[in-house]
DNA sequence: CTTAATGCAAAGGTTTTGCACCCTA
DNA sequence: TAGGGTGCAAAACCTTTGCATTAAG
């Protein structure tokens, strides 16, 4: 796990440290619910509030991130630049070996915007979903 | 305006073809409160419930697309695959001219997901938003 | 006429927030 | 003990939906 903000001291709480953990420890991109969810199953005490301000917190300290796309906001523990795939069906999100293209950031940079980098979600049918289509 | 589905028989009403026009005026990507508060600014008698049920019928008819991220969703009139350019301090979210990357659909595929495309969004600052902080 | 589209208001889903209490350093 | 962290419940946002009414073809 990658330190950083070593100037803000966080109080590294149960409920802190058990939603970092449970993020960091599923290959997929929960959502908020699903942290919640999963932590309650292992009868850790928690609120649904307390897991969005963590996501929030550990977010700005680079910690964790967000992926938008329909429906709830899924985190992703892992901020190195990469992709991810999108279910359109059941909206299960994982990452994809496909590596970050950064000629793209150059490229868009002569639009005069201050680009920090970009998002990119692959869209389609995950194999789970394709099986039961048939 | 690429026409489509002329099997399926829609009604252009007044409000349906306002939606559109307004969608297709603007080079921005406005959210559905947008796109509602342009019309009622021309006097046009609309509720904000039809244009998010044309935004999405619009959607269907792949007349329209949904660009998601923090905040309302955005919407585009033109369909075509192309990325987008989004203001992480105001939102506004505009097209950049750097071109869809195919190559990237292929790689994914090794994924066994079955890819329909990918949706890439460039983020960073916009030149008003890195004026004002200065 | 017939049927889909509309407006309104209410409901639904997601996320944030105010506040009293609690815990940790 | 001081300060932030937490839980709860309420509020805030964004979007969809049920239903009576209107209007397009």
């Amino acid at each position: 796990m990658r330190i950083r903000n070593m100037s803000n001291e966080w109080r590294w709480t149960r409920q802190r440290r058990k939603v970092l953990e449970t993020l960091g420890s599923r290959r997929d991109h929960p959502t908020a619910e699903d942290v919640y969810r999963d932590l309650r199953a292992q009868g850790e005490q928690v609120s649904l509030a307390t897991v969005y301000r963590t996501l929030r917190s550990l977010e700005q300290e680079e910690l964790a991130r967000t992926l938008h796309g329909a429906g709830a906001d899924r985190f992703d523990a892992c901020i190195d630049p990469h992709y991810h795939l999108s279910c359109d069906k059941c909206g299960r999100t994982v990452d994809v070996p496909v590596a970050y293209h950064r000629p793209l950031d150059e490229a868009a940079r002569q639009s005069g915007f201050e680009i920090r980098g970009h998002s990119l979600i692959f869209f389609g049918r995950c194999p789970r979903c394709t099986d039961e289509e048939a």
